[in-house]
DNA sequence: CAGGATCCGCACAGATACTG
DNA sequence: CAGTATCTGTGCGGATCCTG
């Protein structure tokens, strides 16, 4: 195939449940938001100055991302041909109205990650209360 | 192990990214973003009814994404013991106070699924002109 | 520098059958 | 009714090497 592999999210099999469940599983895919995050946060970026930002991702889901965000219309990218080659990545009016309510949801879980860890802890505690009192007592 | 199965979103191998890139993927998964709308709506709901609501989930989904919902404070499970077992499922005031970032998330899908799948197309078509215009003159 | 191509593990998720 | 247990595939995503 011509990208590096196959697309991301292609796969849509359950178009009956809610109509927009596959925008929902690209939108709220993990490096899509990070990708988006940081476009609309920084504006303009190269290739390089994304894999930077964007710590940990790799070449492959950088470049397929992208490719996917870029088709659906949200990204747009500016190629300059050079000596040493330059590529710009943008969010387009489109990609920039996704910002807001993305970043709504991220400040949610930036607000909300101590509560859930701590319910989490809480849910092991009372879950593993009965091995415990036996094997601890 | 005691659940149908390994956890839903259990490897998080980059914490160093960003901080909530795991939370993220929790919240923006496919079926808790169809669950907690569902729940946020109706209210409260039994097992089946959920089933029912969320098209297209099979039980092994239903019950494992319930109970990662459940495990980090977003979900409320009562179990009522009778002759036909009965158990609902509601927000907590934390699953609440997700559920208004993510149906703005929702609302933006809906708005601009349209836009997508235009860019879409028309991404396509540019791509394979090369190719098009050279097989069908 | 900005990707493309390929190999591959592993978690996600579906289908099915079985319990309390 | 409300789950649990298991077997299985599919494709996401990382690592690595290669090109214009």
């Amino acid at each position: 195939m011509s990208v590096t592999n196959k697309r991301v999210r292609t796969k849509q099999p359950l178009e009956n449940s809610c109509p927009a469940a596959d925008a929902i599983a690209l939108v709220g895919a993990k490096w899509t938001v990070l990708i988006i995050g940081a476009l609309g946060k920084e504006g303009k970026l190269r290739y390089k100055e994304l894999q930077r930002v964007v710590v940990g991702i790799s070449q492959r889901m950088l470049t397929l991302t992208l490719k996917t965000l870029e088709e659906n219309g949200l990204v747009k990218r500016t190629l300059t041909p050079a000596v040493p080659p330059r590529t710009d990545y943008e969010l387009t009016p489109l990609g920039r109205s996704l910002f807001d309510p993305l970043e709504a949801l991220v400040d949610w879980t930036l607000e909300n990650r101590g509560a859930m860890e701590e319910a989490r802890r809480a849910y092991v505690k009372v879950a593993t209360k009965s091995l415990v009192e036996e094997k601890v007592p």
